[in-house]
DNA sequence: ATAATCCCTACAATTCCGCTAGGAATTATA
DNA sequence: TATAATTCCTAGCGGAATTGTAGGGATTAT
């Protein structure tokens, strides 16, 4: 259900909290080569994760990227989020700016909406509630890749 | 996140479970004419829900679909399982036949995984845990469509 | 200057989704 | 037995999304 790039970002983020602190910046190289990713898809991922302001570049020589903010405060959410788009099964159920699935005319009466908004919920609590930092305890280099 | 597919199959299941107990069976165009759903396109949605055995189907005059069992015992997962796969987030995350995503190695020691099990535990309990009486319960004919 | 890095645009292969077409098999009914 | 109503089966198709690749421009440390 999440796609590669939400997979490959969660990853480059683990990375990246784990060196957070240490004033240097990351480099796509160095998060290819200890996870294995192409190298020009993950850079894509990188910049979308940069506008959406999780996280801080800079270019040249000793350029790379890290967190914008301290791991415990970058929820698994917003990375996916950023990747995958809002995770609610249907169009109707998302929390902000929700709309009518193909053919369903009126939301409010719309009989599978509370069941899929309840879906939506339960995905949500649980990304909100996890932070990059604990996806960085679990993190351990040239471990699982 | 869901597909077109299973949204059409939990409405036309609502449908099935609201005629359920009344011994005939209904056709196709019927749920289409109350569902507003492409007609071939349910067609073959309602031969797979068959297949999976959620449906017993008759052809000929007077022919359709019914529910194989009462709605009480149907759930929705079992609905969205048989039209949209495992809802887990990532292939190593399901509960049967997990398998590594693409690069990782070992599954046992990757870091990610643990959080994508807990989504997954989390969408599938709310899934299990609601019936297609549950939904049929909502259901107002000629309401929402 | 040079080299290392990110940044941007374009595009290409493949797969998946949503849906349609056409007819064969089955069955109730007259 | 003929007819009509239905499901069943196979095949395919157009468009969109996914998963990348290629190539070069901009920036910056040394």
């Amino acid at each position: 259900m999440f796609s590669s790039k939400a997979r490959y970002g969660l990853k480059a983020m683990a990375v990246l909290a784990n060196r957070y602190g240490a004033e240097d910046y990351v480099s796509v190289e160095e998060i290819v080569a200890s996870e294995h990713t192409p190298a020009k898809f993950l850079e894509s991922i990188l910049t979308l994760l940069r506008k959406q302001g999780l996280l801080v570049s800079r270019r040249g020589p000793a350029g790379g990227y890290r967190l914008a903010r301290p791991p415990r405060e970058i929820s698994l959410a917003e990375v996916v989020r950023t990747l995958d788009g809002a995770f609610a099964p249907t169009t109707c159920a998302r929390s902000r700016n929700p709309i009518c699935c193909e053919g369903c005319e009126d939301m409010e009466h719309c009989y599978i909406r509370p069941f899929m908004r309840q879906v939506r919920d339960e995905m949500a609590a649980v990304l909100e509630g996890q932070s990059l930092a604990d996806l960085a305890d679990g993190y351990a280099p040239d471990g699982s890749n």
